[in-house]
DNA sequence: TTCCTTGATAGCTCTGCTCTATAAGGACTA
DNA sequence: TAGTCCTTATAGAGCAGAGCTATCAAGGAA
């Protein structure tokens, strides 16, 4: 069995589309068409379904996907292995942030890269579902996001600070109060995340405990987005104090905090915990296990 | 990266000669050697230190060599994931189980051979650190073995029945109490298990606990063993309940049962926790949490 | 020395992965 | 209906590499 021909599957997977999977192998069409009849051939059934046209999974392609996956993680990992037995860690850390999380990034990636100067390191904006997803696909090697509200399953976890919601509002736009209640938050004139992303369930969660619900007049899936709304000052959005950090000493903008949370704020680094842990993993849990956040990060 | 190369590595580390690793994996000697050589040129690292003869893996083969089984094993699973996706399952049951547990491993290979005729299985007699080695190593897709005392780690269990300690004497031989107290035992001509067995540690803790502790006069690995003594008359083996039941109807030895050993004494089945499970893995669970043992095993 | 064990090397065959070029089926448009 | 595009399969050639047998080289033992 050859990683090359699994490595194909998982490709035509991903893109659902022979000539796109083929280019992302670096390979011709035929060669990738060829390579899935060859380990269809091998293991004796059909693996996709297709007439002219990429049709999906077979039962059969379903039932070997979680361990191709596998295969190649393994034989990615026993590559790094042996090129990190000794020596500098090298190659590519893929991190998954959600965006809440993105400010914090910084930190992390940078003390990686202080200490492993052979790292290259790629960061993608991701929803903590995805991050989920895409550590259990091997696809990601650690992940920023939220542990405790839908806690992610399979996955080690190191907390690095608990993040605390501040609503904004432009000065000589609407008013708001020095500090927020609960029930404050029902009658503002609010912009918000979707409720795809984790960070607006959670506060979702706090109200509907309380038995209140937010209508927010926008919503968004970016913060830069709620941001800019604030200057026309006619809604207020809601977002994590890592960012508000960053608009520290803005003129145009009033700021206050939201109640605390409690439980379910908690951000930090997760890995995938399927045995055994490869060298990036283990790498960036240390990192953050020893990580010092600035100021502005409320300490876990 | 081909699995055939990962085989030879693997194989050569379990032997520990170029020859007979060769032999294991049905290839001449010169193509195991050029095999390990390929591996080593693709990797750029030396795997196996050799002048004129074996010498070990280097660190950089140590340091591959839990991706390595993570990699045949994924491939191996492929093909079974492939081949069971539909119909029933095949292909050959790796079983360990610890001696104690062997008269209860014929009702689990019976029920998984009447649920999936295709199977084949073959059960082995190993330690419970064995079993708890070789399913880490994907040697074995599943034990029979002691659940809480020395509990395995990375595991997934399911208990079938707690077992009961029995002393065995010859009629006419050494007399024993009908029912046994612990500190009965140290006084008896005792014939016992290796220290190396958990069934052995088990029993010594029990009277550690009690400032007690075991002096036999004679040790084996081999319930058989101790059984052949019995007749002699003067020694007396502890055995489980489990192996006594087969003797039931013996004229020419009596039993008397230990006090309960309380927890410690659960016998199951493991099987790997590494995600995602193997068909194999998931068929022995399912029939484990449905098995109905015959009278003589105590319900847990 | 001579023999035996152990692993590496040489030279060959042959499978099979890769490429380019092209065909063929379906959808959409003129 | 013909033309065109998009998508996948097929054909044939080239070549890498995995396999074999036969043999060699270096140690160790008799």
């Amino acid at each position: 069995m050859q990683t090359r021909l699994v490595e194909y599957f998982l490709a035509l997977e991903r893109e659902g589309h022979f000539a796109r999977a083929a280019a992302q192998c670096h390979v011709s069409q035929p060669t990738l068409s060829a390579g899935i009849a060859t380990l269809e051939a091998q293991l004796g059934k059909r693996l996709i379904r297709r007439d002219r046209k990429y049709g999906g999974l077979t039962p059969e392609g379903e039932a070997i996907l979680p361990w191709a996956r596998q295969l190649v993680a393994a034989a990615e990992a026993l590559g790094q292995a042996a090129e990190t037995a000794r020596g500098p860690l090298k190659g590519e850390l893929r991190l998954g942030a959600i965006p809440a999380a993105m400010p914090a990034i910084g930190c992390l990636a940078t003390a990686m890269l202080e200490r492993y100067p052979g790292l290259n390191i790629s960061v993608r904006a991701l929803t903590s579902r995805q991050i989920e997803r895409e550590l259990a696909a091997f696809e990601l090697d650690a992940g920023l996001t939220y542990l405790d509200f839908e806690p992610p399953a399979h996955a080690l976890s190191v907390p690095l600070y608990a993040e605390r919601a501040m609503l904004v509002s432009a000065v000589g736009g609407v008013p708001i109060p020095a500090v927020i209640d609960w029930a404050d938050l029902a009658s503002l004139p609010l912009c918000l995340l979707h409720q795809g992303m984790q960070n607006r369930r959670i506060l979702d969660a706090r109200l509907a405990e309380r038995g209140l619900a937010l209508r927010p007049l926008m919503t968004a899936d970016s913060y830069v987005a709620l941001l800019g709304l604030v200057q026309q000052g006619r809604l207020c959005p809601i977002i994590p104090d890592s960012h508000a950090a960053l608009l520290d000493g803005l003129r145009w903008a009033r700021m206050a905090p939201l109640p605390d949370m409690g439980e379910g704020s908690r951000v930090g680094v997760i890995v995938s915990d399927s045995a055994p842990m490869g060298p990036l993993a283990q790498a960036v849990l240390a990192v953050a296990r020893e990580l010092r956040l600035p100021p502005g990060f409320a300490i876990v």
